[in-house]
DNA sequence: TGAAATGTTGGGGCG
DNA sequence: ACGCCCCAACATTTC
């Protein structure tokens, strides 16, 4: 009986498992091992809120081994040093994992397989980043066209999605595996419980059934007090349901849809899960541009970078409702929502001119769901400076947003409870409250909530001359570098 | 997956 | 009855 060990990173999943299945075809006993790796918890911007969902996930995983037979192997250190150890411990002769494009980890992979037999199988796109690419072989940079083209490659069929296996064969061996030395916070109420059934559930509740929520996307998917989107995101970064489940789901729905609205809800969420391939693919062919951004025209723009002005914005006390409580749902759950995160990414990069790349990192210490490639592109987009960006001159009004997308307030008041008996004309804007009605609702501005931070109309003009003239200076200097 | 500035139109008040 | 003005409502342009 031949023994591979099968590696996971992000995909912490039974169902639609390609790395395991092939592992258990190729081999008869499977190591499933974690490494718990020094070079990404104590990285710059690493996460605590995300490592502590990732290690009740990896209990989880354990527990639904040990179900079939087998158990989690879970080691701290460098991967290439602990998958020698194990490889020697167990004699296994091939590691199967699930491939991971980011660059960390392909420089990671790399090294692994120069001294070890690595097979990386799948991914956590659908599809591969090399695959999507143009006719002359060149990646896309605009979103439109990659999405056609990915949508013209071969989709999978429903019945390919793999059952999780019943039996897992363990090697008959003694491993040592940290699994029970994990400390995790019991806190049961949760809002993203770090399982493979809740991912499960969550798909099939949306996007399966009579009537899915899927089908009203369209329609709720920017409704910050409505809960129209699927929440799915922390499960899709760790893989707890595949890329393939996910678009299959959706495939299913829209082919039942039998209204237009429930198609184009369907089809609309479905682009959003091409948007996460997209990135992929630009972190893929494009890795600088974690360092800098995608566009050279834009790449001194004489950030303010005022570090009370950013602790505001981290704090949720901009003194506009609607950023602050999106900044405080992510403080508080880890999550944000969608339309949320691009009216505090406008703001603090337009409104308070602070360099994209520090919201960036502050989203991936607090997002449960931060994976650099999604992060990365959706910060460079709205900071103009990216693939297939917002123009320049497209600047959230914070107001204007909040009572487009959460019309009574209810976000508001569910992340913002001082402002509870602010009246609805007032939520949005409750610095122009009069002294006497502050009085009544029970919130003086300046001391019970803070005074806007800064003048949205002044800071829009401000950022539209620094965005021209930043543009302007770009063009004469390549004038005065040719002539 | 904007918003503000500017332009146009047409109804109604009014002398 | 007519012309003038105001301005809301809508459209277009600009950033």
């Amino acid at each position: 009986m031949q023994t591979a060990i099968w590696w996971i990173r992000r995909d912490l999943r039974l169902t639609d498992q390609t790395a395991l299945t092939a592992a258990l075809q190729e081999a008869g006993d499977v190591v499933p091992l974690f490494v718990i790796d020094p070079a990404l918890t104590e990285a710059k911007n690493a996460s605590p809120k995300r490592q502590v969902f990732l290690q009740q996930a990896l209990q989880s995983l354990d527990g639904e081994l040990r179900q079939r037979g087998s158990r989690l192997i879970l080691r701290r250190g460098s991967p290439a040093e602990v998958l020698a150890q194990v490889a020697a411990e167990s004699g296994a002769a091939a590691i199967y994992a699930e491939a991971d494009y980011s660059p960390y980890a392909r420089r990671r992979d790399a090294a692994v397989a120069h001294s070890l037999p690595l097979k990386l199988v799948g991914g956590p796109s659908l599809h591969h980043p090399e695959a999507v690419v143009k006719a002359d072989g060149t990646p896309y940079t605009v979103y439109t066209p990659y999405m056609r083209a990915w949508k013209s490659q071969p989709l999978p069929r429903p019945d390919s999605i793999l059952p999780a296996p019943s039996r897992i064969p363990f090697p008959a061996l003694e491993l040592v595996s940290e699994i029970g030395e994990l400390n995790l916070p019991t806190d049961a109420a949760q809002i993203f419980p770090a399982n493979e059934a809740e991912a499960q559930h969550r798909l099939m509740a949306f996007a399966e059934g009579a009537t899915p929520r899927v089908f009203q996307y369209v329609d709720l998917r920017n409704r910050l007090d409505l809960n129209g989107t699927s929440q799915l995101s922390p499960y899709l970064r760790f893989g707890m349901i595949s890329a393939r489940q996910a678009v299959v789901a959706v495939q299913v729905a829209e082919v039942r849809a039998t209204e237009g609205l429930a198609r184009k809800s369907a089809e609309t969420w479905l682009n959003e899960l091409i948007w996460r391939e997209f990135y992929m693919t630009i972190l893929y062919h494009f890795p600088d541009v974690l360092q800098q951004s995608f566009r050279a025209d834009l790449r001194q723009i004489p950030w303010r970078n005022d570090v009370q002005e950013f602790a505001a914005w981290c704090e949720g006390r901009t003194g506009y409702p609607i950023v602050d409580a999106g900044m405080r749902q992510l403080a508080h759950t880890g999550w944000m929502h969608n339309r949320a995160r691009m009216i505090v990414a406008s703001f603090l990069v337009k409104d308070l001119l602070v360099d994209w790349r520090w919201g960036e990192g502050f989203f991936m210490e607090h997002l449960l769901d931060g994976d650099p490639a999604a992060n990365n592109g959706g910060w460079q987009w709205t900071a103009g400076t990216g693939t297939d960006a917002a123009p320049y001159f497209r600047i959230f009004n914070p107001v204007l947003q909040g009572e487009k997308f959460d019309p009574a307030g209810e976000y508001i008041r569910q992340w913002v409870p001082e402002l509870t008996n602010v009246p609805d004309e007032r939520i949005h804007k409750p610095w122009e409250m009069t002294e006497l009605l502050q009085a009544e609702v029970g919130v003086k501005i300046g001391r019970d909530y803070p005074q806007p931070v800064v003048d949205h109309g002044m800071a829009r003009r401000r950022t539209l001359d620094v965005y021209q003239m930043e543009k302007m200076v770009a063009v004469q200097n390549r004038r005065g570098r040719r002539g």
